[in-house]
DNA sequence: CCGGATCCACTTAGATACTG
DNA sequence: CAGTATCTAAGTGGATCCGG
């Protein structure tokens, strides 16, 4: 097989690489660590702050709004404040958002049918690695 | 839509929700920087340490170990040590690491598809911030 | 009610030097 | 050749206090 791995020279080494790969842009949209729970918690329609915060019991109001805010500015949640007292502000996926929540989707389906495999192979390594060294022969 | 987002306070707070949910485990397999690249380069076939370090140009022998080490304890990927000298260590994926390219490969799709408008989302809210404050009027 | 600002602990990654 | 060990810099998340 032959998948065409790209020559990283030619972006300046792997580093430059990273930079300018979407893929990998991307997948940094997911590797905070609130930011797909959020997305999962806005999947039923629009919610506020304080709904938000009380379907994702534990998480600190600093996290909760700065995992929002980065989600609108990728452009995956609107955010729409009401000019009322108490304020109250909405949250909701826009197309973009709901379509990236496909890419949670098939890391879910992976998960269910290879997550345990992968749990596994790391009880078998942590147990080879605590086991006594081996004699030269 | 109703899809059913769980009760976090069933898992003792949303902290320990993330703790046993299989998706996140997934999710944290690709986190690190340089796993995808790594894996990546494993889909033509073996290679060894070395060839991997002239392929993933720049970077660093502590990083391409770790990174090898941790697909190994995931069971993605198989590290083969040949005993002639001077040494000689293959890797290569598993079929675990194989199916688990499939997401990269989601990803890489739908990057394909809206990368553009994500990076064009930053620029707009990252110009619409540094405006100058609105008057209250 | 919705956050911003600050401080602190922990984790991650890079640079460098050394070993079988 | 194929790593490990150590040190340091930078980023991430949590706790707490303050403001509109």
């Amino acid at each position: 097989m032959d998948t065409n791995f790209p020559d990283l020279r030619q972006f300046g080494g792997a580093e430059a690489f990273l930079r300018v790969c979407k893929p990998r842009v991307v997948l940094e949209m997911f590797t905070s660590k609130w930011t797909a729970l959020v997305m999962g918690a806005l999947l039923d329609g629009p919610r506020r702050f304080s709904e938000l915060r009380r379907a994702l019991d534990g998480i600190t109001q600093k996290m909760l709004s700065q995992t929002l805010r980065t989600l609108e500015r990728d452009g995956l949640v609107t955010r729409t404040v009401f000019p009322t007292v108490p304020p109250r502000v909405d949250y909701e996926l826009t197309a973009l958002g709901r379509s990236a929540t496909g890419i949670l989707e098939a890391i879910g389906a992976w998960a269910g049918e290879h997550a345990d495999a992968v749990i596994a192979a790391r009880t078998t390594y942590d147990a080879r690695a605590a086991e006594p060294p081996r004699p030269v022969t």
